[in-house]
RNA sequence: CGGGGAGUGGCGCAGCUUGGCAGCGCGUCGGCUUUGGGAGCCGAAGGCCAGGGGUUCAAAUCCCCUCUCCCCGACCA
């Protein structure tokens, strides 16, 4: 099928709409692909829609390939599973509602964890059935708080999402490694670069889940990355290289120093160097060597609550996401005044180790930073207003209930594998796979007959891809000053052709170069407008980014065209009967 | 939910401070000319200035209220 620009179905535009602000969405507007409808919702143009169909084709390939079934349910779901599993209610306001005629409350699908689940369940009930991966393609809804960069997170989007039932947890981890190698492919095929981050699983249940992060400015998420060697983690699960213990025989003593008016680590650091007889001798007192102790209240799942300490190094925050991904289940919440109120002990702005601890007179929980090793010496509160404790050495005046990893990571820190500098990145998650375990075969009763005929929990996993961000991620990956520019594979053509001139010829032979190269399976964008003017046309091409452009021009009274690869802009001169057979080698090549 | 910005022909914007015929560029339609990097000239169509209320002889412009959109943050399989 040849596309003709005479009578395509597109509008370029020639600025920039005034919504978009990243790449992949002001390009794929200005080029025609798509157009907001409403907002974080989008309508595909025949361009569009092509490039789309052809990132679903490749992704579906590969699931294929890999052994799982593609089967396809609906996206407007009955309530009733979803109350079932609480996400009903805990999905809040990400959730689109709607009622049928009889007053039914419906929605649409967020996800399908629970209609796949009640599927297996509906038609299998053995052991031997299993293992079983099945997936769909469909489009997803989120009402999310904030939709923004066009399709990159839209509040409707396509999404590949699949799903293993498993025996038991051996079955479980190899299904979840085919995903894993499946979605490698994949995302390889498409080539969009990618690092693996482990992640905390949260609302979704489970032990294992690991994302996979297209790294981009434009990204949402943000992750860490060594500068020197391949180690990449999502921020929350950066592990702290424990630092050796030091001697501390001959330290001096810990005192009391009256510090007015510094409840804060800066007020402190001001103090302590405004006064000679606190100074250092050898430097300035810095923040880093100040021990920060926050007071958190972590809420159980059964709602009970307790107070925590976290001592970490005066110069870190702490990381709130990272501490809740350590005291997972439990939830983070901030300490009220009625809390402190219960323990006299713990002054604000001058909280100290030796009034924390289990058997301290505070009696919280109290968890170290790694770093505060045995032999390290702080500056910390001596649980009494405007004083601290000077030369408190941590293993001789003090010691924790344990070590958590809840201090801000910063770029520049060492790497947990080999020691070098780490740096702060972004990236676009492009697929989130998860070991999810039983908790939704659990909710549903999901059960089959093992070997001995007992009932077993089906254990699961799912793994989900997102094709239509991935579409985004390609765009932000692909493009130049001038527009998109996609690999041969993602493109809605193989081959742009420009006629161009005030003669017939060069419409003539674009044409029929164009109905060769379609015989021969390429596929053909043809611009066959008589009106546009040729600078026009070169910059439509530009934006619409297929790889290789043909122009059909002046050089056709030498018997010649241009052929331009569009991301190299590499331009070469060839008999037009040479044409058809180096573009078969071309788009074999790539 | 917090902070910032913006709503004026299809698109991008000016006009608002200081009230007085609603403008510019692009696009669209007709005509002539033009064809290698978004052509030229002539003519034309197209706008309740987001909505509601108010002030005024007169409101895009001033005042009050509402709505919407975009960006940053919070939130988020």
């Amino acid at each position: 099928m040849i596309l003709r620009m005479s009578t395509l179905f597109l509008r370029t535009l020639r600025e920039d709409p005034a919504d978009a602000e990243v790449p992949s969405h002001r390009l794929l507007v200005r080029a025609g692909y798509i157009r907001r409808t409403a907002p974080g919702i989008y309508s595909w143009l025949p361009l569009g829609w092509r490039t789309y169909l052809n990132v679903e084709r490749i992704v579906r390939e590969e699931m294929d390939a890999a052994g799982f079934q593609e089967i396809h349910l609906p996206a407007l779901l009955p309530r009733e599973p979803y109350e079932r599993t609480g996400r009903w209610t805990e999905y809040g306001d990400l959730l689109f509602r709607l009622r049928d005629r009889k007053g039914n409350d419906m929605l649409l699908g967020p996800t399908h964890e629970e209609i796949f689940t009640l599927l297996v369940k509906d038609l299998y009930s053995s052991y031997k059935d299993l293992p079983l991966s099945i997936y769909q393609v469909q489009w997803k809804f989120r009402d999310e708080a904030r939709p923004r960069a066009g399709i990159l997170r839209g509040r409707e989007f396509s999404m590949k999402d699949s799903y293993s039932f498993d025996i038991d947890d051996a079955g479980l981890q190899r299904s979840y490694d085919k995903h894993r190698v499946a979605y490698q492919q994949t995302f390889d095929r498409l080539g969009l670069d990618y690092v693996i981050v482990s992640a905390m699983s949260g609302a979704m249940g489970g032990s294992l889940s690991e994302e996979f992060l297209s790294p981009c400015e434009v990204g949402e998420d943000t992750y860490v990355r060594c500068t020197s060697c391949d180690y990449a983690s999502n921020t929350e699960a950066v592990d702290v290289p424990v630092p050796e213990a030091l001697a501390y025989a001959d330290a001096p003593a810990a005192h009391v120093e009256d510090t007015p008016d510094t409840p804060t680590i800066d007020s402190l650091v001001d103090y302590l160097n405004s006064q000679p007889h606190l100074r250092r001798e050898d430097r300035p007192w810095q923040a880093s060597d100040t021990l920060k102790n926050v007071i958190v209240k972590v809420v159980h799942p059964g709602g009970d609550s307790e107070l925590l300490a976290v001592g970490v190094p005066g110069d870190r925050d702490v990381d709130e996401k990272r501490l809740g991904a350590q005291v997972y289940p439990s939830a983070l919440a901030a300490a009220t005044d009625e809390d402190f109120a219960a323990y006299p002990g713990l002054v604000r702005g001058y909280i100290g180790p030796e009034a924390l601890g289990e058997t301290k007179t505070a009696k919280v929980r109290y968890l170290l930073d790694p770093r505060v090793v045995p032999g390290t010496r702080w500056v910390t509160g001596a649980n009494e207003p405007d004083k601290h404790v000077v030369d408190l050495v941590a293993g001789r005046d003090f010691d924790g209930d344990g070590t958590v990893l809840a201090a801000e990571v910063r770029a520049g820190d060492p790497c947990p594998r080999c020691g070098r500098p780490l740096a702060m990145a972004r990236g676009i998650e492009i697929g989130h796979i998860f070991a999810l375990g039983t908790k939704y075969a659990e909710a549903l009763d999901l059960k089959v007959l093992d070997e001995h005929g007992k009932q077993v929990v089906v254990t699961m996993g799912c793994y989900g891809l997102g094709v239509s961000r991935a579409l985004a991620a390609i765009a932000e990956n692909n493009h130049d000053a001038k527009g998109l520019i996609w690999p041969r594979e993602i493109s809605p053509a193989d081959v742009h052709i420009v006629a161009t001139g005030k003669t017939d010829a060069p419409f003539e032979v674009a044409e029929r170069l164009a109905a060769d190269l379609d015989a021969k399976g390429i596929r053909v964008l043809l611009d066959d407008r008589r009106a546009a003017s040729p600078g026009e046309k070169f910059n439509d091409a530009d934006l619409i980014g297929i790889p290789t452009i043909v122009t059909c021009g002046r050089r056709i009274v030498d018997g010649k065209v241009e052929i331009k690869d569009r991301r190299t802009s590499e331009r070469i001169d060839l008999p037009i009967d040479d044409v058809v057979d180096h573009l078969v080698e071309v788009c074999a090549e790539s």
